[in-house]
DNA sequence: CCAAAAGTGTTGTGAATACACCCATGA
DNA sequence: TCATGGGTGTATTCACAACACTTTTGG
């Protein structure tokens, strides 16, 4: 119970924000051959959503973006689009929002502002998963990673903008390297190739899949690794730092 | 003068509408072999801005930015995409917006609603050149058509909001019919390969145009035209019904 | 008949695909 | 030595660019 003072600041703190106005993050890891994503629990409810937020007077929307990802993550450089701004009439928190007040203890009325509409700005995010320390704050119950194709029932239109960002995730993959930033440091061709396999949901051919990433020049070789597996390692490679 | 009783309207409207959310059009037409975007002046001064608005408590942001283009375009279908939104903490209208109203005799302090932060949500809209009627609303003097390399200086960030439009109007043509959009219904092949060239910003081969338009069976073919010129008349083409 | 419009034929290039094959290496 | 990682060679397909050439048609 003593978090309930935290969760009551939080309540109060809407002279800070802009009304109306919410974040929602969706972040992808890659771990274990999958792509990821993080979602949050509402503390004492069944209500599971994105990653969000909202965004203060005196600080751009980007800006609340890079911190609402490092509240989570503990990240602090950290790969950041924009895809889609959801603006619904009838954008409303009224059934989750509403019960996560009623289970804490907490009376709001009707005209409370996180009871409001809000017109959510979607970023996406790509992490190293390695690195991220999952953080839970005053708010919610847990932080969890979730296997894309097998999320939790999302709370309003969150499922709809996850699907959304892996569109766009799909869309844009090609004209860029931002695939590399789900990657840690250093990775195998196989990881990569996973990676890219993962992400566009078909199979490629190694060979050429070889070739072509390397005829790009974008990538150095470094020792070797996987002392652990029988027979040959497969080489580490690394981004190079030009590009 | 009598017009400004409508100003002070418009001034006295903020708690129907949104607060800190605004919307910003980049309407493209094209004529005279031309890409061009809309511009409007503000009532009284000598600035230039995006045709654009707020939105209504009860309204969506996507039927927000329709009603928007409405009013300024007098056309209720239109094609109309979100691309980005515009949201650094400095985004303020104070320099045009205070001199508006000083020029139109309206006192407001610094805390009207009108010269606070923005968050603009920027969409760019394809209208028919020719099914156009502009129409100047009570804020401003003129609601004019200019050539996309010959723009009067904008407001606050609007240039940029235009690079950004086009940029993303280059990037999502490939992959979608979406710039017939910009010609009347009819038209002759070579309207359709200016148009391409326009936008695309370099010249394209008649036959590989014509062939590879012709080959995706999207096209039907009228009558002719153009008795007007000498010599051969050009067919004029229209966009099958069923795409 | 002439000039512009409309359409076909052909050739070369480069990227993506598919698969056969070879070399390297660590337990 | 053998299973796996790493890499080359090459044939096929396909989209596209470039350009030559023919056909259509209104005045």
């Amino acid at each position: 119970m003593e978090n309930n003072e935290e969760i009551k600041q939080f309540m109060n703190s809407g002279h800070l924000l802009l009304p109306n106005i919410s974040i929602d993050c969706v972040i992808f890891g890659f771990h274990d051959h999958q792509l990821k994503v993080l979602s949050v629990r509402f503390k004492k409810t069944e209500f599971n959503a994105l990653p969000g937020g909202f965004v203060y007077l005196e600080e751009g929307v980007e800006q609340a973006a890079r911190r609402i990802l490092e509240e989570r993550t503990g990240l602090k450089e950290i790969y950041l689009e924009q895809f889609y701004v959801f603006g619904q009439a009838d954008r409303k928190n009224t059934d989750s929002h509403r019960r996560f007040l009623e289970e804490n203890g907490i009376e709001a009325d009707d005209n409370h502002w996180l009871l409001q509409r809000f017109i959510s700005i979607g970023y996406y995010a790509l992490v190293d998963f390695s690195k991220v320390t999952l953080r839970v704050d005053s708010l919610s119950e847990w932080c969890q990673w979730f296997e894309i194709s097998d999320l939790p029932p999302l709370i309003m239109d969150h499922a709809e903008i996850v699907q959304k960002a892996l569109k766009t995730l799909r869309l844009r993959l090609d004209y860029s390297l931002s695939a590399f930033t789900l990657l840690p440091e250093t990775f195998t061709m196989s990881e990569l190739q996973t990676l890219y396999e993962t992400i566009q949901n078909r199979k490629l051919l190694r060979t050429n899949f070889q070739r072509k990433i390397l005829s790009m020049d974008i990538l150095e070789r470094i020792d070797k690794k996987w002392t652990g597996g029988a027979h040959k390692a497969p080489y580490l490679y690394r981004l190079r730092s030009d590009v």
